[in-house]
DNA sequence: CGCATAATTGATTCAGCTCAAACCGAGTGG
DNA sequence: CCACTCGGTTTGAGCTGAATCAATTATGCG
């Protein structure tokens, strides 16, 4: 973990297959399952990984396949997603430091959901046998994934109640808040997705979203353009009805999903 | 692992809390999260394991609290539901030789679910600590947990996915048909928890699920009392819609929730 | 036997979907 | 500079799946 790579495009070939990155090993250091595991697990590991870099749109593990190694999101935006035909069902929003299907990619199953960039994704690849040999070695690189694996869980647990016991509009509401926070050092928060997709994740056809946004703002919080403008954050939790422990749990997990 | 202790019921104060059993060390072989590890680690676990038993409708685990111990099924049913007032939210059904919140329980996270019993429920729970260390210890054991973890979560999306994409009469279809193949052994299948259970399981009312019973009858699912007759098999699996990956994912997965 | 709890049935309401049309902004090309 | 797409978004009208509320009928169970 010293010697310092420069980042660089290789050029790919305009195909739908993604281009290939060096990888910094500072892009490593900083990432969970990384965390407090031994100094030569980690170079071994840093051997073993790639880069790799998918457009807005291009998909990175399709629905049915297995999936070819542990992949980390380093930068941008992956969502989880039934697609079947016309309709497209959203699991989850993945975002940078998150594993893209720990499950399925450790225990060779056959993925429920397809997963999609959607924006400018980096991803980190770590191959299925050296992900393997580390975690038959490791005890704590096998407790970080874990740890992340308990974060996932605990994204579709909520996801669960919500489709059940929330409207649509407080479903938008309390995400577009979730949002607001996690941009909490930026000027202002901005949605950083197309409607389309949020509508899917949020469980709901694009119309309605369109239709709650405006309820959402008769409470509080108001959508102009992309940006994501709370005015009055006490009635607008309140309209949102109870975020069950609402503190950061998931963070201290290591999710960053949304 | 060489003795077998007798099993019995220790008399309890018959108050809310539950009845401490012996264990057997048979109970314990059988489990998938024991397979495959050092056969000293499975002493030290089992040492550190002690067996509780529920009666039907008592709570195992609050929500909000956090799981003071590595919770394995036994036997019986329980049900994670999210209990807010009148209203209650099913999000799993965990059976023989699942995982209670197995993320909860090595995070010491705060559940968002309450467990109970459905049916008279037999645990075997293992200090947090022994299993910590075990875990810090054997990577065949953490392996053992995170197949277990896949599967769930596995399960979670499932979910998710027939929220969304399924009606109400498709879910009860389909979950009836999952019940009737995990007890492909019995002479006839049977419905073994109350019905308004399965309704907040399947996330509909209990008059919805009324109503859907006749529905899901014109397709060739019949409930007559407690037991569930398939008059025909193609007919209602054409009803239900497609199962996405049919085949028995979750089980190889160590997973037997419904 | 009688009480409490569970399940059904009916009537009504409503959240959210579908379908169709209008709108809008960003490229693109003349 | 303007016209023309073209995808994404919005708006409107109507429909429908499922919830709710209320009343009734089973089903235990002490």
């Amino acid at each position: 973990m010293t010697e310092l790579l420069s980042e660089s495009v290789i050029p790919d070939a305009s195909g739908p297959s993604p281009a290939r990155l060096r990888l910094t090993p500072r892009d490593c250091e900083a990432l969970p399952i990384f965390k407090g595991i031994e100094e030569d697990l980690a170079r071994t590991l840093l051997d073993a990984a790639s880069a790799r870099q998918y457009r807005a749109g291009s998909t990175i593990v399709r629905q049915g396949d297995t999936v070819d190694g542990l992949f980390i999101v380093n930068s941008g935006l992956v969502d989880l997603t039934r697609i079947d035909g016309q309709h497209e069902c959203g699991v989850l929003l993945l975002s940078a430091r998150d594993l893209l299907l720990p499950a399925a990619s450790l225990f060779d199953e056959y993925s429920l959901v397809t997963a999609r960039a959607l924006t400018t994704t980096r991803m980190i690849v770590i191959d299925n046998e050296a992900a393997a040999a580390a975690l038959a070695r490791s005890p704590r690189f096998a407790a970080n994934l874990m740890k992340a694996m308990s974060g996932q869980w605990r994204m579709a647990v909520r996801n669960i109640l919500d489709l059940n016991c929330r409207t649509a509009a407080q479903r938008l509401g309390a995400f577009l808040l979730r949002l607001v926070d996690l941009q909490a050092d930026r000027p202002a928060a901005v949605l950083p997705i197309a409607k389309r997709h949020l509508a899917s994740r949020l469980g709901m056809s694009a119309e309605t979203l369109s239709r709650m946004l405006q309820v959402v703002a008769d409470h509080g919080l108001y959508l102009r353009g992309r940006t994501i403008i709370v005015r009055n954050r006490a009635q607008i939790e309140e309209y949102c009805g109870p975020d069950p422990y609402p503190q950061r749990d998931e963070r201290d997990l290591d999710v960053f999903a949304l």
